[in-house]
DNA sequence: GTCGAAAGTTCGATTTTCTCGAACAATTAA
DNA sequence: TTAATTGTTCGAGAAAATCGAACTTTCGAC
């Protein structure tokens, strides 16, 4: 199987993060990981096909905000908290501030 | 000529704003309205076309990120800090501190 | 081993969104 | 009223999102 990609923390852009941020699906994967560190993908409960759900872990492990490895046939995933933290000091704590409580208005 | 639309504060959502500052062009003009507080949409320089940056004015103002008011033939647009900072507090901070510097990686 | 089941990914088609240039509307100045 | 300035709207083509179906990989049962 073809080696999952992950940016290197240089390369996280703000524009990036921002757009992967900028979705309910996401932003619900998002506030699911500050509370439990590692997930798989089915973990995640949203109204989307299993394909759709794919494509949006994809887009948040490329722009930077999860870290995904492999175990047997799941998908583990979990924050980039500290490189987030070093590129965007403040950033992912204001979103997850937010999104503890509501998570998209 | 039709009433500009701006979301009441409450109606800001998360997902929205994150959305809206997820394209560099956008993140482009945030980062030069937290300089100079009201500028023309013409003010902001981009190689986009008039009509995209038009376009661009539309979904920052429609999430709720900036404010916009007619003068003349001029459309003149600002941050809505206060509103956004009451509403995701640091956000919005995070974001400028990170954009006065870089623009999006 | 091999057969299934489980967990995700990839593919092809449809729908939605973005981008552009051209045409349009509103305001001001000549 | 004519022209210039500023920005919006429209229609078409390009790009991205979504879905279901088919596929790949891994693990356990037999």
């Amino acid at each position: 199987m073809r080696p999952i990609f992950h940016p290197d923390k240089a390369d996280i852009s703000l524009a990036g993060v921002m757009y992967a941020l900028g979705d309910p699906v996401r932003l619900e994967i998002v506030r699911r990981l500050a509370l439990e560190a590692e997930l798989p993908c089915a973990e995640i409960e949203v109204c989307v096909a299993k394909s759709t759900l794919s494509h949006h872990f994809k887009i948040l492990r490329e722009s930077g905000v999860i870290y995904c490895r492999k175990q047997g046939t799941q998908h583990l995933n979990s924050l980039r908290r500290e490189d987030l933290s070093d590129r965007f000091p403040g950033l992912l704590e204001a979103v997850l501030q937010t999104i503890a409580t509501e998570i998209s208005g």
